[in-house]
DNA sequence: TATTTAAGGATAAAGTTTATCGTTTACTGG
DNA sequence: CCAGTAAACGATAAACTTTATCCTTAAATA
């Protein structure tokens, strides 16, 4: 995806097309799944003179704006990605990494609702486990 | 539960028996799931000088010890459960409450592992939704 | 009941996130 | 283009959260 893809989407969600937001939806884009920190580093490499804090309200207006979308991961920090189709996440308990499946999950969303009386708009799931890679190396 | 069966749970993860931490899941037992300052409110209404670090240090060792689980909740703070059976969350995004629902997982398991190569060892899940009472009062 | 060691309380330190405020920059409409 | 406006930025203080330290207290053991 290219800049004018981002600055696109960008003005899509109302938000002003800054260099410090290029780099963060463009880090994204390319790692899929960052937290503050990482974001932060990557933010600096273009821009070292950029703040902790536009990192942060980036991420929060972004986020609110539906742009991003923030994933809870037990024991570590919240990561961020740019939101897409419905997916649930594989994190690898060994290496730390984050994967992306496509898993439908409509048979529970129904089972929820039928047994608990809910109307359900959404939901997050993750997956631990070992991934190939870290199976292999021992 | 009552007090001696906390204090068998408590042994059983060879953890000594303090009153601040059959406080601590007395309350869970009691209301579910507690974020820490919640937890820290119900202790001091026993043990009013209860230090905040006394929670956290019990909290920490007793979800390490495998007694507790911390649920990650999205924009709201970690809260904690005694461990039990798998389950998922019901979260209420209009009045916050968590509620468990038993829904079997193991198809979403069995496909993640076959499309990813993944060995998956654990799960959790969030439905986000509105409940029957929410639902009701307007 | 004495001994040992984990746990508690108080509080400092570290770490994280948000708020403030003056300056800069992206957008708008002429 | 250019000027005006509002949003966003950087710097930094403040607030908030979590962890570490250290001395005291209390639970377990025999
Ligand atoms: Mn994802
Ligand atoms: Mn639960
Ligand atoms: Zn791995
Ligand atoms: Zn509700």
């Amino acid at each position: 995806m290219n800049k004018e893809a981002i600055a696109e989407n960008l003005r899509a969600h109302t938000l002003k097309v800054t260099p410090q937001r290029l780099k963060i939806v463009e880090s994204l884009n390319t790692y899929g799944h960052l937290n503050i920190d990482m974001l932060y580093r990557e933010v600096k490499e273009s821009h070292p003179n950029v703040s902790l804090a536009t990192v942060y309200k980036n991420l929060a207006i972004m986020t609110q704006n539906g742009l991003l979308e923030e994933v809870k991961i037990s024991g570590h920090k919240s990561v961020f990605e740019v939101k897409k189709a419905p997916h649930i996440h594989l994190h690898c308990s060994r290496c730390g990494k984050i994967e992306d499946i496509e898993i439908d999950l409509s048979y529970v969303k129904a089972e929820a609702e039928k047994r608990s009386g809910y109307i359900v708009s959404g939901s997050e799931a993750v997956m631990v486990g070992v991934c190939p890679e870290c199976r292999h190396n021992r």
